[in-house]
DNA sequence: CTATTTTTATGCGAGATAGTACAAAAATGT
DNA sequence: ACATTTTTGTACTATCTCGCATAAAAATAG
């Protein structure tokens, strides 16, 4: 089937490439990064990267679209619908949190919610991309709370649509809470009343 | 007292050549924001700008302090406790929207939650004013809360900190989704939910 | 072994960028 | 009138920036 193709092979893989690039651009946003720095990160020359991935805008676009690939799926997993809805959100605000705390020098909350907004009035594409990223986790999370309802965890007259987009709200604030230095405590603070108040108290934490 | 100054007198006035950097950087965000653009929107050369605010970091970080201090003062002033606490939320979130959408040429968010956060790495002085902030928020909240739990209008046991954490949230959440291009009948569903689900429907539109 | 194809690496080049030096300008003090 | 003080505006420098042109390198095809 994939024949090896015809000229000189390529000396690095694209998709460690890319992460490089996604990692260089979490960290400074994307006009704060230069060809250079994005380059140097990925141990390729310039050239190289333009053939690879276009312009520096496609770069990022595409470090845009593999975080969200990302969350979309980790969205999918952990809001599968096999445990309490308090639970499994709680578990996603929680992997959440640890996903901003844990860069490599430093929280930096998340490339989307914290770099994309910035760039977003220059670049009509970003703009895209944070809106139509903003508004997979709303469905994600309306998905959720609409078998939630279904399955008698949510009363039957609940507006999961409006609840979801609440429930979104959470983690953006998470995320800008994190790049701005809150403890992980704080942010912990925050996912559980947020929990509470739009799903109810977890099982395992209810008084009785 | 204030005797006239000996030298030249200044061709601008500080004030309104802050707000033009202010609206510069609102929509630009810090890394993209050129010194041209800057001096150019505030109708003032470059040496002039540097010898009235310095360098380009500190002309950000005064932006960042101007929007900063009309945020509190918004918050005491809208949140006074003259009103249901719903109503006084409710309003707050509707001017927030208000102004999140009057931008020149569109809606762009809010200065320090949709911009601050992409520089906040590269500039420790960026993210502490961002962290100040955002705690300056909670805070202003949180004391509002409170007033409403010894009114009654929230029950005793309410943890007005969480509560106030809550509540910022959507309104960090606002800021974005004004700025990704949602509409106002989005943003307006979001606050009122919010508004619902931390201190409860607002009398007027209490069903009976 | 030669031709072809694709990637790599050096380096260029046009332009933007941040910050400053310096002289002219515009005010006040004596 | 003249010196002093402060701001203005032009010009400058040194650096960075993006994107590309071009030739060498490394593979396959025949």
């Amino acid at each position: 089937m994939s024949t090896k193709p015809r000229g000189r092979p390529r000396a690095f893989e694209p998709g460690a490439a890319l992460d490089a690039l996604t990692n260089v651009f979490w960290t400074h946003g994307f006009a704060a990064a230069s060809l250079d720095m994005l380059a140097a990160s990925a141990g390729v020359n310039r050239p190289s990267l333009y053939a690879a991935f276009g312009d520096k805008r496609t770069m990022y676009l595409r470090a845009i679209e593999k975080v969200a690939a990302q969350l979309e799926a980790s969205i999918a997993q952990v809001l599968a619908g096999e445990r309490p809805v308090s639970d499994e959100l709680t578990t996603f605000y929680e992997e959440s949190i640890a996903a901003y705390l844990d860069g490599e020098s430093g929280p930096r909350g998340c490339l989307i919610v914290c770099t994309a907004p910035s760039s977003s009035l220059d670049e009509p594409e970003v703009k895209d991309a944070l809106r139509a990223v903003l508004a997979m986790i709303d469905r994600g999370l309306e998905k959720r709370f609409a078998t939630a309802r279904e399955a008698g965890e949510l009363a039957t007259d609940t507006d999961v649509r409006a609840l979801a987009r609440v429930a979104s709200s959470a983690l953006h604030s998470l995320a800008i809470r994190a790049r701005a230095g809150e403890s992980r405590a704080q942010l912990l603070t925050l996912a559980r009343a947020s929990v509470a108040l739009t799903v109810g108290v977890p099982r395992s934490r209810r008084k009785r």
